[in-house]
DNA sequence: CGCCTATTTGATCTGATTCAAACAATGTGG
DNA sequence: CCACATTGTTTGAATCAGATCAAATAGGCG
């Protein structure tokens, strides 16, 4: 009987509603943002450096990431990005791109006019509240990378990252209850972390050697939650997971 | 005749008048937030990671940081203040401090009431916007350390690291046609770049030597700026300078 | 002066990069 | 269904940028 499913989720509320909570009328609002839906394929640029965009992208399926490159041609991720993330929100207040966003897997992306971001909140302030908190969220995790990057090692950095998409799948609903999908290159993780795809290698041998994780044909499975936290010193409070209202 | 000379600029008008247009009322009316005044020594904490503040801290004078320790005890510094920002305006939205806020310099530092910046947006919705955008440009800054950090070799995040610095306190009227006050110990630019004390030395050195910049009593001298833009990789576009309205 | 902190120098070590090549998996077209 | 191309993973060896350790020098300042 498919006629009598419930419609699927809407990724940006599901997502939303992981860092603070929304009226019935937010969700009803957010549901009514008219989309323009496009298909890319995996290692596409969606929004390029330099561009002037008038529209924000809201990624309905798939992964992409924001990155950047070094005039010697080195690729630094700033951030992984899942369905529900909105990666070019800022674009609405700044005007040009200072960075690109890439698609990592085949993507479905909903297009949505800045126009009608700036109606909805006019419309519904708290929601360029709730989305305000969200962009300060981005920055948290670029902090936290930062302090990998500058700080960690790389054993410490992967197991780190690990958690945090681990986590931040979960919230999404994207996640079983010890894996996840994770369909990215070695080269990709590197540039995530700046590590070589040879040292992400080895890293990467040497955790699943202390059986803290398992990674096979795209899925990886958390075999040692607690070692793996440990391993990666991670603490979620960077996150900011629903601590809107409650403690 | 002292009595004659014009108040002195309020750093957060000037700060923000650096990123975008202010109107009368808008500037005003910001000159009007009431401010609670404090003075602080060099290297203490304002903010701790963990404190959940209800108002937000506007630098007046002095240099600051936020920062972040690893559990092995290593410092990431993630951005340098100096006045006219608000380094936790973050908190309005995010009720507990992932990372701490600390001054590196004796610093004069007003509080202001989370109510009251509340209430300013409530009057001038604008100006929650061009606070927003504040914290975009915060998080771009960010982005662009992260590639430095990730990607980038000691003697260009060095050279960028001073670029920005010189950038940033021109537009805000505290650097001189070439030089500018940089109270700041290696160590602490160390920690900032992820690199150690003694390889910022050398680096240093190696700046001095090409003659690009001098560095004497805490004054940094640029002397040769497109040398230095050059050997930093350094482009402006991150800072999003004025480009809210114009090209 | 003497204390404390910051800079500088030298020597040694190492985590991670680079280069190179093998190997596996997947997909493509004939 | 196989040969071939392509892309990602794995392994080994050599190298290097930057860290670490240790000690000397130089400022600032009560």
């Amino acid at each position: 009987m498919a006629s009598l499913q419930s419609p699927p989720p809407f990724p940006l509320v599901l997502k939303l509603e992981s860092i603070t909570d929304l009226s019935p009328e937010e969700r009803q609002a957010l549901l009514g943002l008219p989309l323009r839906v496009q298909e890319f394929r995996a290692d596409q640029d969606v929004v390029r450096e330099g561009d002037r965009p008038i529209q924000c992208c809201l990624i309905l399926e798939g992964f992409a990431c924001r990155y950047k490159l070094t005039e010697k041609g080195k690729r630094q991720i700033f951030a992984f990005h899942t369905p529900g993330d909105i990666p070019d929100l800022q674009s609405l207040h700044l005007k040009t791109m200072d960075h690109s966003l890439g698609t990592l897997t085949p993507c479905k992306i909903a297009f949505i006019q800045h126009e009608h971001l700036r109606e909805l909140f006019r419309q519904h302030p708290r929601l360029a509240e709730v989305f305000w908190r969200d962009t300060l969220i981005d920055a948290a995790i670029f902090r936290e990378w930062m302090l990998g990057i500058g700080r960690r090692s790389a054993r410490t950095r992967l197991a780190h990252l690990l958690c945090e998409l681990f986590m931040r799948l979960k919230v999404i609903g994207l996640a079983g209850s010890n894996s996840i999908p994770l369909p990215l290159s070695q080269a990709e993780m590197g540039d995530a972390l700046g590590l070589s795809t040879v040292h992400i290698n080895r890293t990467l041998q040497e955790l699943r050697g202390e059986d803290l994780v398992a990674w096979d044909g795209g899925i990886l499975t958390i075999l040692n939650w607690e070692g793996l936290m440990q391993a990666g010193e991670f603490d979620t409070t960077y996150l900011h997971l629903q601590d809107c209202a409650a403690a």
